[in-house]
DNA sequence: GGTGCAACCGGCATATTGCCGGATGCATCA
DNA sequence: TGATGCATCCGGCAATATGCCGGTTGCACC
């Protein structure tokens, strides 16, 4: 049960694409029973491999600014400032780094002050030491 | 109906952080009858402000290398540096950005090696002033 | 062969959804 | 002013999904 095995991930590839599906329609394409599906997936979300759920969100405007907020935390893995991160519509990608970084935030919003205050929403989290701000001046290249 | 109100932006909050929640939850969050909550979500599906719904998966898959590196340039702009970045095939993206840094380069490459290799070449670069290498050790926010 | 265990299945009561008709507020216009 | 159209809201009912349970199976370990 330490495992992911193939079912496992199967469940994981078709979750990530569609959160809300229904258990039993999860079932039927997996090929196991309601209950034994649902084992699964709160077997994965209890393992931390399923995180959460999030609606993925588009553009709320013209979303023309995007901008890179690099950040170092105090402590590592912070999942508090993950969540938050994750509740801004605006945060388009989160990685986590080695190095001095830890986290690399890929943001997109309809104005500098939206920026300012993403910002400063992002430089008050606890759990944040450090944060660095770089404006997308222009996307040089950009491969699919 | 084409504005997003501030409703919609409470749904959207809510959503982004716990998108399987049942409707009928949703709508006693946010002070609505559940047929109005589920209309205004299906709306901002439709409108394609919700693209989706994706479990948030925090592990990732083995293979390729992600890094991001950070470049500091003597003069800007540099037209070379550019054409020199666009040579290299596991550079996915690169981002001319304000302030300290100067670009935000996204690779992607097969092994720790071709990572140091292609860090190199970039570091001796004539008119790199600058080079932090940070490699993703977790996807955690991704959105389309 | 007995025990423990992880993973599976189906069934039943309860919760949620899809879908409908109908109310309300509001702008438009003859 | 009163009729019309429209967006938005509400509640109700049948269909569907979920939570929770007991029971079965396969397997490793004494």
């Amino acid at each position: 049960m330490q495992d992911i095995d193939a079912i496992d991930r199967t469940i994981l590839s078709i979750l990530s694409q569609e959160a809300r599906i229904p258990m039993k329609s999860l079932a039927g394409r997996i090929g196991l029973s309601r209950s034994a599906t649902t084992e699964r997936v709160t077997r994965l979300e209890k393992a931390g491999v399923i995180r959460g759920y999030r609606a993925d969100i588009g553009q709320l405007e013209e979303g023309t600014i995007q901008a890179f907020l690099l950040v170092t935390l105090k402590r590592t893995p912070s999942i508090g400032v993950l969540d938050r991160l994750a509740g801004f519509s605006s945060v388009r990608k989160v990685s986590s780094v080695s190095g001095q970084l830890d986290l690399v935030v890929e943001v997109e919003v309809g104005s500098i002050n939206a920026l300012n205050e993403l910002r400063n929403e992002v430089a008050t989290m606890d759990n944040v030491e450090d944060l660095t701000t770089s404006i997308v001046l222009r996307r040089d290249i950009e491969r699919s």
